[in-house]
DNA sequence: ATAGGCTGTCGAAGCGCTTCGACAGAGAGT
DNA sequence: ACTCTCTGTCGAAGCGCTTCGACAGCCTAT
């Protein structure tokens, strides 16, 4: 291994100078400059990590917390976890990859032992046992998604409120006047991570004030479900003509049985998925949607972070607008037509 | 931050003692012992990490490259990138999330900073440019995916030779002479990945020496790339009884299209699959399939590298044995029956 | 001419840990 | 009784870097 004091003294001078040189924090001259440049390409020098972790107190690592659970919204996850690992590249950052599993323990763990200088939290749940430990040290942290009590946090999340309104709002537009829900699964609910109780209240309060009906059903992915679900549901409401879907396993289900069932879409029934975009656009119809912007979220987590890490930066909750984009799955109501 | 040799004092001992009570490389009287750890407890300590990489030279951490694209299987890297962390940390490392998106470039820099101690390759090409630095360094390296040329590297991969024999065996004994394989998107096999032409080369030699006629169509994953292929295929080989699938996005528009040319699965045509357990268990009908054992394929990379680390382990290719689950949509050719 | 302020460079201290060699004391063998 | 070996502990060196204060040399302002 190469080290700074080889650099230097293959440059003629002193080690301090070549760290100067790599970090800018004193001005050097040009010439000097270009020698250890030089110096640092020939001999292929690389700084080492610890050392420099152990000198700076910095790691110029963020830890990145995934949830441990392979069964929801895995590509979201694995988008967001890909823009975080190449959004903090530009800054300068590598990402340490932890899972769920170990708990809050982790949290301990990485803020204790300073092998990372940040975290980022995914999967958040609305009383998360891990918000204390995060609001007790002065470690820099991202959360996306969003607990009950934001306080003293920095927080990235799709406006689901908003997206849920924003689904109803284009129905009702549209004419209808019976929607129904197919929501997450129950264990979703159960586990109180925010976002589908957010979605649903949007979808309410944005029906109640537009006049229209809601009917709301959680479902786990798969056919057999789906086909309980929407039976029980056409059977409750038989003048269901518009259809909001967040589950993204239960988006492909619900369409063959719609399809099943003779009722076509876009002119029988409509259908509002909140899904990422590549689902809406490899789905059997091009699915009107509102997209779940993992790559914006990962962007931007990132980049909250490291401003926070430059002293700049406060603590903020950044709810991303909805977007929705009119495909083929919906249409104007049967009877408004 | 608590430090060693608070810790120490605390103990009434020397650091040296308390970070051999750690280690656990040299004896210690259990009185000792237990008065040291009863300080770390108490002090809440974590060694610090960069001291800890600096004085040892080891970081404990192992980098992870997934491929940047997020096109294609994402649920397996997924599952692979979880298992890997999972695994990782039982052995007591961390893990480093890198992108490809740096290229070799990574690879030095991750080996030259001494940031990770080793690291996995995923969506290895078969002549990957990667390969030559992994040689070419001490660093201990696990590739998941088979290149060209494994002479000094150590890979896991499911045998997808086998994988692809495996199939055509499975509907020649149900009496299916005329088999299709929907392979790969075009731009798959264009990237030399390996796995793709693996496959189709069991499938191949299986279907010649079991007498069974094969045609491969590469495909696009989505409805209206599939509706192509599959007309094709029924129109060149109207005697067609079995299919193959390989993409896993292709698995739902067969079926939907299957379906909709008014042929029954199992009845008509038998349909396997090679893809993960969970695509095979929420599709429109239970899959027979081959899966792809993510998890394992990522446990079994972090044992092999964690032996490596411990000077135990050869380099060696260990391509795990696939298996085939039969499940509800393969059944006896019609003719044969 | 001289004091004052820059600019560019250097030396040395120290970050918190691991690890090597040294060594005191206890037990075993003669 | 004396040496030999082992066990458990300690002190000190050093890992490769950052960073602080010092300072030489030069330029500008008086």
């Amino acid at each position: 291994m190469v080290t700074l004091a080889e650099v230097a003294q293959h440059a003629g001078v002193s080690a301090s100078t070549v760290s100067y040189v790599l970090s800018g924090k004193r001005s050097i001259s040009t010439t000097t400059r270009h020698r250890v440049e030089q110096s640092i390409r020939e001999l292929g020098y690389h700084p080492n990590a610890g050392a420099r972790a152990l000198a700076s107190s910095r790691s110029n690592i963020i830890a990145l917390m995934v949830p441990l659970r392979t069964d929801m919204y895995v590509p979201v996850m694995m988008e967001i976890a890909i823009a975080v690992a190449t959004t903090a590249r530009t800054h300068g950052y590598d990402v340490l990859l932890l899972t769920g599993e170990e708990g809050p323990d982790a949290v301990r763990r990485v803020t204790g032992s300073g092998l990372a200088d940040a975290m980022i939290l995914m999967d958040v749940e609305l009383d998360d046992e891990r918000l204390p430990l995060l609001r007790g040290t002065d470690q820099p942290s991202v959360l996306i998604g969003l607990p009950a009590d934001t306080s003293g946090l920095t927080c990235v999340d799709l406006d689901f409120r908003a997206t849920g309104a924003l689904c109803v709002e284009h129905l009702a537009k549209l004419g209808h006047r019976d929607i129904a829900v197919i929501g997450e699964a129950p264990a979703v609910y159960e586990r109180h991570t925010g976002f589908a109780e957010r979605t649903l209240d949007g979808l309410r309060s944005r029906a109640l004030e537009l006049g229209v009906r809601l009917l709301h059903r959680p479902c786990d992915g798969g056919y057999d479900a789906m086909a309980v679900t929407v039976a029980r549901i056409l059977d409750e409401r038989p003048s269901t003509t518009g259809f909001v879907v967040q589950n993204e396993q239960a988006v492909e289900p619900l369409l063959a049985l719609l399809r099943q069932q003779g009722r076509a879409v876009p002119e029988d029934v409509s259908v509002v998925a909140i899904c990422p975009e590549q689902v809406a656009l490899q789905a059997s119809v091009r699915l009107t949607s509102v997209s779940i912007p993992a790559q914006e979220m990962g962007r931007h987590a990132v980049e909250r972070l490291a401003a926070k890490l430059e002293g700049r930066g406060e603590d903020e909750v950044v709810l991303l607008e909805p977007e929705l984009t009119v495909r083929s799955s919906t249409g104007p109501a049967p009877s408004a037509s």
